[in-house]
DNA sequence: TAATTACATTAGAAAGTTCTAATATAGTTA
DNA sequence: TAACTATATTAGAACTTTCTAATGTAATTA
């Protein structure tokens, strides 16, 4: 696989509204998935698969304790990337209003 | 609308290796639709609905000139949010050679 | 060792995306 | 004004993604 298709993955992974909310919360804290079933109004098997499709593209990591499975970001630049698409939407929308 | 859902369509219009492309030459120049369509292999017609995504998704704003339409990213700093990503895999990458 | 807990996997129906081929449109030139 | 050129739109078949419901699994506790 080569440099074009896992920027795709990536795009892909971050291309959905629950995915971005489970990354937005792992960017602050490393969580285990029950504490991410708790407030979603999502499933426990749709939460897992989401996660699974992030482990997949590699923007999340996994340690095990126990029953549980910890998850956090795998690279801080992850968050940098969501915080630019971000501001990129707020000034779309602030020229809007104008 | 509310921030979420543009940002997922952000990473939507992200996530396909042709739209990618498009954007890339667009990075560097405002380039018109003849000029994209050269050295793709994809049809005419493909390529005008791909750019009407990124269009719809903000990230690229259109000019006319006679018969020509002329594209350009929106942004910059979608070049510096693709630019991350591409961080991001290197590093992987590196690693996974270890 | 049986039951429980936390999480993952699978199957499949419904919805969304992507392509090709055909057609439409708007500006230009003969 | 007719033909041409550059681009956009539409329809629909093929493929992909997403969810729910059911089931599986590994670690823990009774």
């Amino acid at each position: 696989m080569h440099l074009a298709q896992y920027e795709v993955n990536i795009f892909k992974a971050l291309a959905h509204p629950l995915r971005l909310t489970i990354l937005k919360k792992l960017c602050k804290d490393e969580l285990c998935v029950c504490e991410l079933n708790e407030d979603e109004m999502f499933s426990q098997s749709n939460i897992s698969q989401h996660l699974r499709i992030l482990k997949d593209a590699e923007l999340v990591v996994q340690r095990k304790e126990g029953l549980n499975v910890y998850y956090k970001v795998k690279d801080q630049r992850l968050i940098e990337l969501i915080r630019l698409a971000d501001e990129m939407i707020k000034k779309n929308l602030s020229e809007m209003d104008l």
